[in-house]
Formats: C-alpha cells, sequence, structure tokens
DNA sequence: AGGATGATATCC
DNA sequence: GATATCATCCTC
C-alpha cells in the first residue's frame, strides 16, 4: 500500500483535491481495517475564501487548518454529524479539502454518501482532529488498481451564505458513480 | 418543510 | 454569559 507523502499534500489545494479522487481512506481500528476509495471532494482554498472555516482567521477550531499539511481536520457540525478534511498547502496557508463521499472498499457497512455519513461508517471523530495523516492507522493511499474516470466539477453544497465564493467551482467528483452523494 | 443537537464565533 | 449560525441527514 503505497501511502501519501507529505509533499503530496503540500500543493495547490484545488489540486490534490481533484488528485484525491480514486484514492484510498483507511482507518484501522481494534484491528479492524476499513477502506474506502474517495469519489467526492471540495477544496477550501485559504482565508480569502468566504466559505471556508479559516476565513475567519487562528482560531482554537481552525488552527488545525493552518498548520501543516497531511493532517487531518475533524470537526462536529449541526450538532451530529462529523466532516472530515485534510490540510493542504504549506504551514499558515488555511487550507484543506473535504472528502465528501466513498465507495466502500473493505469492512464497511454503512452508507458512505455523504461528509457525515462517511465518518460515520469509517469510524472518525473528532479524537482524530489533528491526526498525523502519516501514521500507521489512519492514512491515505494509492490506490493498487489502475483506474480511469472522467472527473466533474460543480459549486460546492450547502455553502450559499459565502457570497461570490458560492459559485466557485471547488467541488469534484467522479462522473457516473453512484456514491457521489445526493444533494 | 422542519427537526435533531452541540460546538463555536460573535455579540453584549 | 447569551444566542445565532452551521462544509448534514432523515422523516414527514
Amino acid at each position: 500500500m503505497r501511502k501519501l507523502t507529505r509533499s503530496f499534500y503540500n500543493q495547490n489545494t484545488t489540486l490534490v483535491a481533484q488528485q484525491l479522487l480514486g484514492k484510498l481512506l483507511i482507518h484501522e481500528v481494534n484491528g479492524i481495517r476499513r477502506i474506502g476509495r474517495i469519489v467526492e471532494t471540495e477544496a477550501y482554498v485559504g482565508p480569502h475564501d468566504l466559505a471556508a472555516h479559516s476565513s475567519r482567521g487562528i482560531t482554537s477550531r481552525t488552527q488545525i487548518m493552518y498548520g501543516s499539511p497531511g493532517y487531518a481536520y475533524v470537526y462536529l457540525i449541526y450538532g451530529i454529524y462529523h466532516c472530515f478534511n485534510v490540510v493542504t498547502e504549506p504551514e499558515g496557508h488555511g487550507s484543506a479539502v473535504l472528502i465528501r463521499a466513498l465507495e466502500p472498499v473493505l469492512n464497511i457497512d454503512q452508507r458512505t454518501q455523504g461528509p457525515g455519513l462517511l465518518c460515520r461508517a469509517m469510524g472518525i471523530d473528532k479524537q482524530l482532529n489533528g491526526h498525523d495523516l502519516l501514521g500507521s492507522t489512519f492514512y491515505l493511499a494509492e490506490s493498487e488498481k489502475e483506474s480511469t474516470f472522467d472527473i466533474v466539477s460543480s459549486k460546492r453544497i450547502g455553502v450559499a451564505y459565502a457570497k461570490e465564493w458560492a459559485e466557485s467551482l471547488l467541488r469534484f467528483y467522479i462522473k457516473d458513480n453512484p456514491y457521489v452523494s445526493k444533494r
């Protein structure tokens, strides 16, 4: 399993969001390894992006997002669901990619088509906030299988408040994949 | 169309 | 210290 490197995450956020499609997310807990294939992402490109949490500056919540690339940013939304992001670009940049949907590969017995559902199915919660994604039980990796697919871009979901940034095409998903979230 | 449910930012 | 807001999902 070829784990994604720090330098992979230390790139332009929009590029990382697109390149994450087709990659594997692995989380091992109690000896059980869960694997999902990423089919949908969204880029949050920095403090100037009004939809990004980092647009409020560095706070206790957003310090992870402003930290080094290749770390997990996990937060609770609507009191119920968790959302999982990977931090991108050099420390201090304030950008991340939200993982929005997975295709089940191994040991996944719940739905994964949406950021909240995916975290529940993978066992991701706030304990993993700030976790290094180059570790041994929670990481992303290159898929063993070769696969080709078309990438579709669209407006991001649930960010209508972000003025002109609500219009930008920063959501990416694999065309015709049944595990992409509905809306 | 509305409710669940809690952390957080932003006000006083 | 109060309250408005939310990168969601489910049920009616």
